[in-house]
RNA sequence: GCCGCUGUGGCUUAGCUUGGUAAAGCGGCUGAUUCGUAAUCAGCAGAUCAUGGGUUCGAAUCCCAUCAGCGGCUCCA
C-alpha cells in the first residue's frame, strides 16, 4: 500500500464523473469537506490482496501515529490510484478502505472519499516539517511470492478532477515567466535567436538549441566517465548517494590545484576567505522562506528533533555572517569567498552523469556588497572579465558559450553596458530576455562548455542580486550615516571544480576524435615528468634528475618492464614529458626527451628541462607529487 | 520522479536467445630477462555471475523486486 499522507487546513472534494470501476454510493459522498484534517491518500496495491487485513491494520497503525504527532482529530481517506504502478483490483481495494475508515473512526473523526469516481479536490497543506510524509506499506513477510502479480490489471483508477488545486509555495514558484530569445553581436546588433546566421558559429547554435528547443539526441556515454577511471581521477562511489563522488590521488590533486588557483585569483582582487556550516535549520524564518521555493532539491538531515538541510551554496552563511557584520561605504566593494567543499543539491537522477553534474560538488563562491546599482555594475564588468582570464588559465580558453539573461527593464536603462560585455568576449552571445522579474537577480551571465553530446553546462557565472540584502536584513553605513541596503554579486568564478575537470575531459576527448593529442594544462597534470631508465644501473641517475627538478612533479618508472611498455604506460596516462635514461644519458648528461603536447623528441640538459617547465606553469600553484614517486610502489586504483 | 537498456575475477569482455563443470585478454603474484622510445617469455592465483526472492531435479541463463550505471522524458536558484 502507498500513503501519501497531508496535514491539512482544509480538503474538499467533489465527484465529477464515474469510472467503470466506481463504487455506488449515496448522494452524501458526493460531495466532502473536512477542516483541519490529516488527509490519507491511499493507493491499494496488488501486494495487500495475499492478506487485506493486514494492510488495514498496518495503515491504521501508520495513520494513528501520525495524527498522533501532528495532533490531528480528523482524518479523510482518499483513494489516490497514482501512487502506484501496481493497483490492486478494485474490489479488494474498496474493502480495504471500508475497513480502515470502520478501524479508524472508534478514535477519529473519519471521512472517505467514494473509490472510483473523476473528482475535483481542493486541499491546503500547513506546510511544517511533518505536514507532508509518505509511506510503503507492505503486508506479511511473503511479499512478492504470488505469481500472479504480473497479471493485475491497473483498472482501480480513481482520478482527480480538473478543478483539482494544490495550494503549495514549491508549486507557485513554478511558474514561468515567458523568456524572449536573441543573439547579440559584437557590432551591437540585436536578433531574434531565429534570425541569426549561425553557418560560422556551430557551438553557439548547439547551445542556443540545447537552450531554447531542447534538442538532446544523444546515443553514447559521455566520453569523460571512461577517461576520469581510466586516468584515476574519480570515480562513482557505490557506497554512497549516487552523484557523491570518489577522487582518486591524482584526482585530488588536481582538484587542490584548481581551488587553490581560484581562491589566489579572487585573493589577489581583494576578496576574503572564510568557512560556513554545511546545514542550516530547516525552520529558520529567512532561510525558510528562500527554501520554501525548491522543497524537493534539498537534501535535509534530521538531527534530535531538529531538521536541517545541506546547503546548495554559500549563500547563507556568508549572508547570515554579512548582516552581523559592521559594515561602512569605505569598506565596499566588500568580497567573501568560500570553497564549499561541499555545496549539496539533489539533482534528479537522470540528470546525474560523471562530472558534469553532481549531488556533491566543490564550488567557489563569492559576493560582494556594492552600494548602488551603478557600482554593482562596475563590479559585474570587472568579475565578467576575470571569470574570462580564469577560465583561460583554466586550459578552456575559449572554450565556452556565453549567455547573458535579463529583465527587460534593465535592459532598457543599461543597454550599452550589455553591448560592451559582448564586444569583451568578442563573439556573438544568446541573451535572454524576461519581461519581468522572477528570480532575485536582475541580470546574469554564464560561459557555458557545450560537449559533444551537445549538452551545456554552465561553468563561471556572476549575477546581480536586488532581493537578498533586504531578505537577509544585510546593510552598511553610508557617508550621511544612514544604514543602506547593498546590492550583491554573487560570483562564481569557475563554477564547479569537478565540472572543470569534466570540460577539460570532454575537450581532450574531442582533441584525439580530431586526429590530435589529448593533454592536460602542464599545470594540472599529476605527473610533469616521467623518468624512465633503462637498467636498474639508471635508477640512480633518475633519481639524482628528479632531485634537481624543484617545483616539478616528477616520478621514475622503476618498474621491471621493458621500456617499450613504460612508454606505452606513460602515453596512457598524458604525462608531458616523458624522459627515457640510459648510458647515454648518464655519459653526456643531456636528456632525451618527449614532449607530448607537440609529439617531438628534443635532446635537453636537465636545467634547461627544468626552465621549460617553470615557465610553462608560471603563475599557477604548484603542489608536490601525490603518489609515490617509484612506480613499482604504486597501488593501482582502477584497472 | 517516469520510460527503456545494462550489470559475469581488479579492468575490458564471451557465455544468456535454446537452463546442465563459468571462458579469454589486460592487470596482479612468482620465476627468467636488465632491455634505447606505444604491449618480453613462462607459470600461478583470482568469480557467492549486482543484491534479495521465485520457478526448476538443476539457474550466469527464465520470472519478480531492489540497488547501481547508462540513455530518453521531466526539471534546473
Amino acid at each position: 500500500m502507498q500513503l501519501l499522507l497531508i496535514h491539512s487546513d482544509y480538503i474538499e472534494y467533489e465527484t465529477k464523473k464515474r469510472t467503470p470501476v466506481a463504487e455506488e454510493i449515496e448522494s452524501s459522498m458526493k460531495r466532502g469537506c473536512m477542516e483541519d484534517a490529516l488527509t490519507a491518500f491511499i493507493a491499494v496495491e496488488s501486494y495487500d490482496e495475499a492478506d487485506p487485513d493486514d494492510a488495514v491494520k498496518n495503515a491504521a497503525t501508520e495513520i494513528r501515529k501520525t495524527a498522533g504527532q501532528v495532533k490531528a482529530g480528523r482524518v479523510m481517506l482518499y483513494p489516490y490510484a497514482h501512487l502506484s504502478s501496481e493497483l490492486s483490483k478494485p474490489a479488494v481495494a474498496v474493502d480495504v478502505l471500508k475497513k480502515l475508515e470502520e478501524t479508524l473512526s472508534s478514535d477519529y473523526e473519519v471521512k472517505r472519499a467514494p473509490f472510483g469516481w473523476y473528482k475535483a479536490f481542493k486541499i491546503s497543506c500547513k506546510g511544517h516539517p511533518l505536514s507532508e510524509l509518505s509511506r510503503t506499506l507492505r503486508t506479511g513477510k511473503d511479499v512478492g511470492s504470488e505469481g500472479n502479480k504480473k497479471d493485475v490489471v491497473k483498472e482501480g483508477v480513481e482520478d482527480v478532477g480538473k478543478g483539482a488545486e494544490v495550494v503549495s509555495e514549491a508549486l507557485k514558484s513554478e511558474e514561468k515567466a515567458v523568456s524572449h530569445w536573441h543573439i547579440l553581436t559584437p557590432d551591437g546588433e540585436l536578433l531574434p535567436a531565429e534570425a541569426f546566421d549561425f553557418s560560422e558559429h556551430t557551438d553557439l547554435k548547439r547551445f542556443v538549441d540545447y537552450e531554447i528547443s531542447k534538442s538532446r539526441a544523444v546515443d553514447r556515454i559521455p566520453p569523460h566517465v571512461e577517461l576520469m577511471k581510466r586516468l584515476e581521477i574519480a570515480d562513482y562511489e557505490p557506497g554512497s548517494d549516487s552523484g557523491n563522488m570518489r577522487f582518486y590521488p591524482k584526482g585530488t590533486l588536481m582538484k587542490r590545484l584548481l581551488e587553490e588557483y581560484v581562491i589566489d585569483t579572487v585573493s589577489k582582487r581583494g576578496a576574503v576567505e572564510v568557512e560556513t556550516p554545511v546545514m542550516y535549520d530547516m525552520n529558520h524564518p529567512t532561510l525558510k522562506k528562500y527554501l520554501d521555493r525548491f522543497p524537493a532539491r534539498q537534501y535535509s538531515i534530521e538531527s534530535d528533533k531538529r531538521s536541517f538541510f545541506l546547503r546548495f551554496a554559500a549563500c547563507f552563511g556568508q549572508f547570515l555572517m554579512n548582516r552581523d557584520m559592521t559594515i561602512s561605504h569605505r569598506n565596499l566593494p566588500l568580497k567573501m569567498v568560500e570553497m564549499t567543499r561541499y555545496s549539496f543539491r539533489r539533482e534528479q537522477h537522470g540528470e546525474l552523469v560523471g562530472l558534469r553534474r553532481l549531488r556533491a560538488f566543490t564550488m567557489p563562491d563569492m559576493h560582494t556588497l556594492c552600494g548602488a546599482m551603478d557600482s554593482a555594475i562596475t563590479e559585474f564588468k570587472n568579475q565578467y572579465v576575470m571569470c574570462m582570464d580564469v577560465l583561460a588559465d583554466i586550459g578552456l580558453d575559449r572554450d565556452y558559450e556565453v549567455a547573458i539573461r535579463f529583465t527587460r527593464d534593465f535592459y532598457t536603462d543599461n543597454q550599452e553596458f550589455i553591448t560592451e560585455l559582448v564586444k569583451t568576449v568578442d563573439k556573438p552571445v544568446l541573451i535572454e530576455l524576461w519581461d519581468s522579474r522572477f528570480f532575485y537577480f536582475v541580470i546574469k551571465f554564464e560561459f557555458n562548455y557545450i560537449d559533444t553530446m551537445n549538452k551545456a553546462s554552465a561553468l563561471s557565472t556572476v549575477q546581480i542580486d536586488v532581493e537578498n540584502a533586504e531578505r537577509y536584513g544585510i546593510e552598511y553605513t553610508n557617508k550621511n550615516g544612514d544604514q543602506i541596503r547593498p546590492t550583491i554579486l554573487h560570483c562564481s568564478p569557475s563554477g564547479a571544480i569537478e565540472r572543470c575537470i569534466y570540460a577539460l575531459l570532454e575537450k581532450a576527448h574531442l582533441t584525439s576524435e580530431a586526429g590530435g593529442v589529448p593533454t592536460l594544462p602542464t599545470w594540472l597534470a599529476p605527473t610533469q615528468i616521467r623518468l624512465i631508465p633503462i637498467a636498474d644501473r639508471h635508477i640512480k641517475y633518475a633519481e639524482g634528475i628528479a632531485r634537481a627538478m624543484p617545483g616539478v612533479r616528477v616520478d621514475i618508472d622503476n618498474r621491471d618492464e621493458t621500456v617499450g611498455k613504460r612508454i606505452r604506460a606513460a602515453g596512457r596516462e598524458w604525462i608531458p614529458y616523458v624522459v627515457v635514461i640510459g648510458d647515454k644519458e648518464v655519459e653526456n648528461g643531456v636528456l632525451s626527451i618527449t614532449i607530448r603536447a607537440e609529439s617531438v623528441k628534443v635532446e635537453e640538459t636537465a636545467p634547461k628541462l627544468h626552465e621549460r617547465i617553470t615557465s610553462e606553469t608560471a603563475g599557477m600553484p604548484y603542489r608536490q607529487i601525490n603518489l609515490p614517486m617509484m612506480l613499482s610502489q604504486r597501488a593501482i586504483f582502477f584497472g
